[in-house]
DNA sequence: ATCATTTTTTGATAAATATCAAATCGGAAG
DNA sequence: CTTCCGATTTGATATTTATCAAAAAATGAT
């Protein structure tokens, strides 16, 4: 809890107060590998903080498992599209490692942002923050080639080629596995 | 401006007072087809409304224009890491037809934060929605092909398609031109 | 309407990546 | 240590898309 609490402060400065009321809402949840945090098909109605572990996202498409993005300790994690609409969820968030994650409700979440102004704005904050990511890779995975995606993956994120399997990574990456081995032999 | 608070009222109500506080901060600035609004290199301080017109957003690579995004008419706009950052663009964003935008600083935008809890959680709630729909095109750019992409367009924006001359929509959607026209005759 | 310019299409070929099949590697269980 | 099973690599070939060049069509200015 600690972790996360240090976490949020890298984002914006949070009172006491305002980090004891969301402390008194977290729930703290241990998963094995393997293990779904989310099912494809059910709603959302979480949002959590990775302590520890690895998983990945992933969603069917024509009998094939799309793993689109992965999450790690220090990230926060939840099936977005699904917690912001209600609808069900149509990708699986599945462990890839054993795991801590601590959880909160979207209505408990919501209720605190009522009562602190100032947890909304590190949630905005926070917001600004993955969109700024997420806009990267969108650019990143249309416009580069397969041997550039790699060799940007190792430069920024080797240890997503250190823990997960290279299926997952490949997929991640938008190629298939045989693709990303040739690539890889060659340095 | 009508249009704008209008805009703003579909993702959450706004009271008169905090809608009067932010029309205070509102300028209007017309463009002309071809002119820039924002030129990669400089910080953009500004964010906008669209109330009329189209722009696209692109950068260079290798010497090519990439087209990556389009705005239109009841779109926020800015460019978004340059926004957040405050680093230089590393994008412009240039109009492809006349248009009518408002224009609020970030000065002003995060000051009207502080006095008016309501405006950020509008602007949280937005943040959401075009969050989920960047996801949406993310996954669909990585994993569909282009003929799947341009079927797509057509159907949920085919909008883009009788406004925006091919090249660029060929770049948004990360192939050549010429695949694109091959794609086309094909129905 | 006509000319000049830009946009779009068409054709031939090359490059990148996918697909399918089989071989090899590496770690876990007995 | 050996066996098994899943992960990764390798090979041969097919498919998709890019590239380069030129023709055709559309657009805008006069």
């Amino acid at each position: 809890m600690e972790q996360l609490i240090q976490h949020l402060k890298s984002y914006y400065p949070l009172s006491n107060e305002a980090s004891k009321a969301l402390s008194n809402c977290l729930e703290e949840k241990c998963f094995a590998k393997n293990d779904y945090l989310i099912k494809a098909g059910r709603v959302c109605r979480y949002f959590y903080f990775m302590e520890r572990g690895a998983l990945r996202g992933f969603y069917n498409l024509n009998g094939k498992e799309i793993t689109h993005w992965f999450g790690f300790e220090n990230t926060f994690i939840t099936s977005f599209h699904s917690y912001i609409t209600e609808q069900p969820s149509v990708e699986n968030i599945q462990f890839m490692e054993g795991s801590i994650m601590w959880a909160i409700s979207k209505k408990d979440l919501t209720g605190l942002f009522d009562q602190y102004h100032e947890l909304e704005r590190l949630v905005r904050i926070i917001y600004e923050n993955y969109y700024i990511r997420l806009e990267e890779r969108y650019v990143n995975a249309q416009f580069k080639t397969a041997a550039e995606l790699y060799s940007d993956l190792m430069e920024k994120s080797p240890h997503i080629l250190e823990r997960v399997p290279l299926g997952y990574v490949s997929s991640y990456l938008g190629m298939t596995q045989e693709t990303l081995s040739r690539i890889r032999k060659l340095h």
